[in-house]
DNA sequence: CTGAAAGCGCTTACAG
DNA sequence: CTGAAAGCGCTTACAG
C-alpha cells in the first residue's frame, strides 16, 4: 500500500508521492539540511542570501515539513486533546469549536474526540490522546477520569472533577436555576415540578441541589415533582418524565426543565396531554432551545454560553502550558430570557 | 518547558513526566527493543513466555507506544483529515461525527478543521493537514481546492468538486426539491418564491436550479421571487430575503426554504410582518429543522440525513486506501415529512 | 555563518 | 525465536 522507502511513486499513479523532505530541499539549495532547517525556522544564525535560496527550493519543490518528524525531535506535539460526550450535540459542537479556535491560534493542533458517555471509551481516548503525546487535555468528563495521565495539564469543562485537574469552567449552575425558580415564584406558582438531567454530572447534580433549595421556599414539595431524564438528557426521556409527572393526581403548575432538550422534550408532553402553556402549566428552560424563539409558546430559558465555555477552557490551559500555576475555577454568569411560557406576555 | 532529554523531571511535580518508552520496556523485560516491539505487535516471530513477560513489564511501566514514532517509522499516519465549513453547524457536526466513527472503527484517528468558509484558511487547513501527513481527507470544501495535495485520497462531501476527487457525496439535491415544489403545486400554488443558499456552492446551485425548473410548471415566475441569503445560510439573511419578497405588490403565495436556517428566517419574516402561516403564506423547508415538529406552525420539510453524509464519504475513503480504483458519486435520497406549514392539517 | 553528527522512539530487514 | 543495526525526517548542541 504505501511507497516503499526508496522506490518513488509515479505521482499519476493510485499511490501517494513521496512527500519532499528536508534533505530535497537542502540539496536543491545546495546546503546541508542543518542550515535548511535553520533557514527555514527564520533561524538569525543564517546569512540573508542562503535563506533565500533555501526558501525557493521549499517552495518550487512544495515542501510542507513533516510535524510528526518535528515533535519527535523537539518531544512537543503541538496537539491538544478535547474529549466530551459527544461532539454532535449542539453545546459541545460549539464549546469545542470554541476552544479549538483560541487553540489553533495559540499554533495548537485539536484532536478532539467523543466519549460516547461511555467511561471506557473515554479511557479510549485518552489512551489514543496519550499515545498522540498530546500536550495537554480538555476534558468533559463522563466518568473515565479514574486513569487521567499524571503530569498532564487537564482542564475540566461544564462537567466537573475538583482536585486532579489544572482548571474548570463550567457553568454558574446554581445562580440560574435560581433566576429560574424565582422567577416561577413571582408568577405566584407554589407547585414547582422539576425535569431534570440524569445524576452524576455537575450540571444535573448542581442544577437538581438549587432547585430543591429555591423551591423549598414556596413551601409546595411533593413526592413526583422531582424526576429526571436519562444519561443522555434525550427529549423522549424528559417528555416520559414530563408525562408522568403530569398524570399525578395534583400536578405541579410550572415545571422547570433542566437543559433545552428535556424543556422540548416536555413541551412535547404537555402538547400530547392537551394542556395549554402557560395557561394550564408554565415552562421554563435551563438553556436556551434552538428557535426557542420561535416555538409555541416561544420559551423563557436562560441565555447560551456555549462558546465561551471552550474558548475560557482552553484560555487557562494556555495559561497552564505558558507555566502558570494558578488552577482556578470560572463560572460563566447567565441571564434570563423572558418569553411567552412563564406566563409573561413579552414580544419574541 | 519541555523535561530536557535524559533529565528526569519528579513526577510530583508540575513538569510532564517523562513516557516510558519502548527501550524501558525491553530492559524491564530483558530482551532487545525489537523483540518488545515484535511482542506487543502481536508477531508470531516471538515466544509465548516471552511475550508475556514484555506484556507484564509494558503494563506495569503504564507503557503507551509513541504513534508520532511509530508513524515516522512505517510512513503511515494512520490518521484522516475532515475539513469543513464551520464544525459547530448542525448539518456537519453530525456528519463530521458520522465520519469519525467509522473512520475511528477502522482504526484511524481524525483530524477535524474549520475552514470558516474562507478559501485561504481551507488551504491552511489542507497545509497543516499535510503536514501532519494524514493518509487521506474528507472535504466539504469552500474553494480552496486549487491546492490539492497531490496523490492523496480526497472524498468530497456534500460540497462537489467534480473531477479532482476520489469520490463524491451529497444529498439528492434535485429530487429532494421536486418533492417541495410539487407538494406546494398540489396545495394549488401558483406564486411560489424562493429563499435560497449563497451561489457557488453544490447545494444551493442544485436546489436553486431545480427549484427553478420545477416552479416553471407552475407558469408563475415573477421578478423578485428568487432570493438568496448569505455565505452563511444564516437565518438573518433568510429573513431579510424574505421580507423583501413578502413586501412585493404581488407578494408570493408559498414561500420554499432552501434550510432550515433559511426557513426558521423566512418564518421569522413572516411572524414581523403580521401574516399567518400556512393561511397567508405557505412555507416548506429543504432541511427539517431542530424541532421542527414544535415549531408555530409545524414545519413540512425534508427528512435531515446529516450523519449519514459523513459516514458515506467515510466509507468511500476506506475503500480507496484500501485499494479499490472506482470512483462513485453516491446521493442521499431524501422524503418529504408532510406537517401544517405547507396547508396540510397533519397532526404533529 | 555553516556542516557533520547524534538522537527523538519506533519498526523491520538481516544475520544468527 | 532473538538481537544489532539502520533509518523514518526532523532539530540542535558542537566544532569549525
Amino acid at each position: 500500500m504505501a511507497a516503499h522507502p526508496g522506490h518513488v511513486v509515479d505521482r499519476a499513479g493510485g499511490a501517494a508521492a513521496r512527500h519532499p523532505t528536508l534533505a530535497d530541499v537542502a540539496s536543491a539549495a545546495g546546503v546541508s539540511a542543518s542550515t535548511a532547517s535553520r533557514a527555514l525556522r527564520a533561524s538569525p544564525l543564517v546569512r540573508d542570501e542562503t535563506r533565500r535560496r533555501v526558501l525557493a527550493a521549499a517552495e518550487t519543490l512544495g515542501f510542507e515539513p513533516n510535524r510528526l518528524a518535528r515533535s519527535l525531535r523537539t518531544q512537543s506535539s503541538l496537539s491538544i486533546g478535547i474529549v466530551v460526550p459527544d461532539v454532535a450535540t449542539a453545546f459541545w459542537a460549539a464549546a469545542v469549536k470554541g476552544a479549538q479556535d483560541v487553540l489553533e491560534q495559540a499554533g495548537y493542533l485539536a484532536l478532539v474526540m467523543s466519549s460516547e458517555r461511555d467511561p471506557v471509551r473515554e479511557r479510549a481516548a485518552l489512551r489514543t490522546l496519550r499515545a498522540h503525546r498530546v500536550d495537554g487535555i480538555l476534558l468533559a468528563t463522563s466518568g473515565g477520569h479514574d486513569s487521567l495521565p499524571a503530569g498532564l495539564p487537564v482542564v475540566f469543562f461544564d462537567r466537573l472533577v475538583p482536585g486532579l485537574d489544572s482548571g474548570r469552567v463550567a457553568l454558574a449552575n446554581r445562580e440560574g436555576m435560581v433566576l429560574l425558580v424565582d422567577h416561577l415564584h413571582v408568577h405566584g406558582h407554589a407547585r414547582i415540578g422539576y425535569v431534570g438531567g440524569h445524576p452524576g454530572s455537575t450540571s444535573a447534580d448542581e442544577r437538581r441541589a438549587a432547585f430543591e433549595a429555591a423551591a423549598a421556599r414556596s413551601g409546595a414539595r411533593r413526592p413526583g415533582y422531582l424526576r429526571s431524564g436519562d444519561a443522555m438528557w434525550s427529549e423522549a426521556s424528559g417528555e416520559r418524565a414530563a408525562a408522568e409527572m403530569l398524570s399525578l393526581a395534583e400536578p405541579p403548575t410550572a415545571i422547570v426543565a433542566a437543559s433545552d432538550a428535556l424543556a422540548v422534550g416536555t413541551l412535547r408532553a404537555i402538547r400530547k396531554l392537551g394542556r395549554r402553556v402557560p395557561e394550564d402549566v408554565a415552562l421554563v428552560s435551563f438553556d436556551d432551545p434552538v428557535s426557542g424563539d420561535l416555538l409555541d409558546p416561544p420559551l423563557t430559558a436562560l441565555t447560551r454560553h456555549d462558546r465561551e465555555s471552550g474558548e475560557l477552557a482552553a484560555g487557562l490551559l494556555l495559561r497552564v502550558l505558558a507555566g502558570d500555576t494558578e488552577r482556578p475555577e470560572v463560572r460563566i454568569p447567565l441571564e434570563l430570557i423572558l418569553r411567552r411560557s412563564c406566563g409573561c406576555d413579552a414580544r419574541g
